[in-house]
DNA sequence: GATGAATGAGGTTTCATTCAT
DNA sequence: CATGAATGAAACCTCATTCAT
């Protein structure tokens, strides 16, 4: 029937619209402050409606951590499809997505938000596990071709848990203190750190072993 | 006055009371179900004396933030004291002591439930700021010292951020996934990166330019 | 629309719930020991409710101090009506009315208890001083025209304080004491001291210059 | 024993210290928001003390009340004492002091207070009728003895309560709204509304039979 | 005797959820 | 289907009282 699909359409809406009020809700508020309240004025609709779209609360949040997480793994799938199949461009896409995104603060907060809460919600941590395990494992394959490509023996694993963390590193660090350091500085440090990986050109620059002093330019860390 | 002496020290004896059982019901239920009854239960003191020690729950939460990071100070002062003048094996030290510390995994818990409200919350957040700005120098001026000795020409600057932001990448990825890697994993990769930095032995074996497969050993990432 | 309006007067009719619950909250219990539960105890809603129409217990306590008010000078406003434009009568009637209410004696101690209050409470306070104010002046008002038709000199302002006072000073003795007096001698006491003040017949009878005691009928005072 | 008379004069020093703390903490915050704390905060002593001494909270109460009313009623006989025999000097002293007490604010606000609860309180209730009750009759005794003198058949009862509701009510007015007149200005209407009683003079000049408007000098109420 | 630390009951308020309209 | 009124649980906080020192 037309006016069942239809219905389901308006579900899927009403849903959407609950989803995108948590997490304008979380980012203007917090996770602790966010209230039915806040999260209905965010989205524009009355507070009972919860109960129609999901189980309560608890269930509004986690789907809401759930369309997070299936947000950025599609912003960066579209990303990486863009630059095409050479692995190194994958990985500086990858990069410079991850923190484009960050243009978008609302989003970096709410992702820190929930994993901060993550820890102790069996459902989050999950979810959370989830996408970061198939993150390292498509990290480390990149990696792993991108070394077998140019002849380099690379512990791959190692490397990807090393630009996973310090990617992760640099966004916290950049919510916690957004004047300690700008998105382009970082994006840079983690690019040359990527081509230092496989030996490229504007790592050999920066990247160890150290210059001597009398060599002029400043060598990068 | 004796009595004097003695009731000072029973407040103070109290305030950190309280200041564990926050603690101790943050890293057992995390930042949002911990209410003045888990954190009096935690602390076996009744709900009202909260009110005696401080102003109230939210004074509590963030003097237990503010007593988590002058004790993860403090550690690693000792730490760094212990080791000695040279920058190099500071910085070591320092690594050492913050992977080391998470063998207490109730304080890494409490650390990240307190970042993750500091940027809703105007005290915690301050605190935070005040706390990594000073770090991040102290670590600037480590490495500046260990290059200098060594001769080298180091962005210091740029190699105290990413030092202290993959740290942090590594503190957090931990907390949300126990099993992706191990604590002395992560100390031998942060050690080994500074090691490089200063084109030190251990890491010369490891660090790029990365080698060519013909090599035996893997290089490490 | 017709829901709005439904709306509207649901949410007068709950306010109007909440002023009554208090008011025979505190008849019954006093102004201390009334309670949220109390109150809505007394309303027949639950406890939560109070904040869905006011902005707390203090907020409904003024408002039904507000109601109150405003019901005793609407009670006195229709009385003094009904009664047609002569002063004196006017002023017999107002005498009338205000000892009548006594009949409800719930009125008179939720009266009371606020008044009770008011010195300590910015808000009550205002709102009697505005009210006795505009009492006093249309008590002054009468008095002028009723002794300026009798061709009376008489110093209305005083009058008026005299006349607030004494009718405030027998309802609060009433209230301490209900055996002392009853409303019917109190209301006589007073009509008899405007009539009086104006020379009309029954005053005559009964007031100063006081006879001596060869008069037979015993002189009231 | 020396030490059991001086222990019980501690007793009754503490009492004494409490009640006035009590009174000082009422006179301030009110009824309602005077706690425990404020009451020995006022008293300048600690807070566990009010167990040694009263019952509890309550009782404290009550005794403060029961004080304030005892002095009142010595204020009063004093002050009586003082003026001699004659009753009608009597009257106008007692006039005079209850309204000069006002000077004492404090005095008045917790009066007004402790009456503002008594309806509500069966002890206080109790103990504002016995002190109304004697303090009705004297009045009436007064009224009926300087009657008798000269030779005047007055209705003692109903000026003795007219009497003392006036003087309540312009005392209650006082309290309400500091502006609306002065303590000098219900002296002299009291007095004079005496002196009028009992055919004096001065009351000659101003009372009733209202003068028709050619006389000069305007007719007080 | 004096102190104030400790207790826990109870007050106000907020909140997630339910349900009649 | 959408609304927001109604509910009552539970959170925070205050307070009177008790009691060890």
């Amino acid at each position: 029937m037309a006016s069942s699909a239809k219905r389901t359409q308006t579900i899927i809406a009403r849903r959407q619209d609950l989803i995108q009020g948590t997490i304008k809700s979380i980012a203007a508020l917090g996770y602790n402050n966010s209230t039915v309240q806040t999260i209905c004025e965010a989205a524009g609709l009355s507070r009972g409606l919860i109960g129609h779209y999901f189980k309560g609360k608890d269930d509004l949040l986690i789907e809401a951590f759930r369309h997070h997480c299936a947000q950025a793994d599609e912003r960066m799938r579209q990303a990486i499809r863009a630059v095409g199949e050479d692995p190194l461009q994958r990985l500086l896409a990858a990069t410079a997505v991850t923190f484009g995104s960050w243009a978008d603060r609302e989003d970096a907060l709410v992702w820190h938000a929930f994993c901060g809460v993550a820890p102790w919600n069996a459902g989050m941590r999950e979810l959370h596990q989830r996408l970061y395990r198939r993150y390292r494992l498509w990290i480390e394959r990149m990696i792993e071709q991108a070394g077998r490509q140019r002849g380099l023996d690379i512990d791959a694993k190692r490397a990807a848990l090393t630009y996973v963390q310090l990617v992760d590193g640099f966004w916290m660090g950049w919510i916690m203190d957004r004047e300690a350091y700008s998105m382009e500085e970082v994006t840079k440090i983690v690019s040359e750190w990527l081509l230092a990986l496989f030996g490229e050109q504007r790592a050999a620059k920066s990247k160890a072993p150290a210059r001597r002093k009398s060599q002029r330019k400043p060598a990068r860390a």
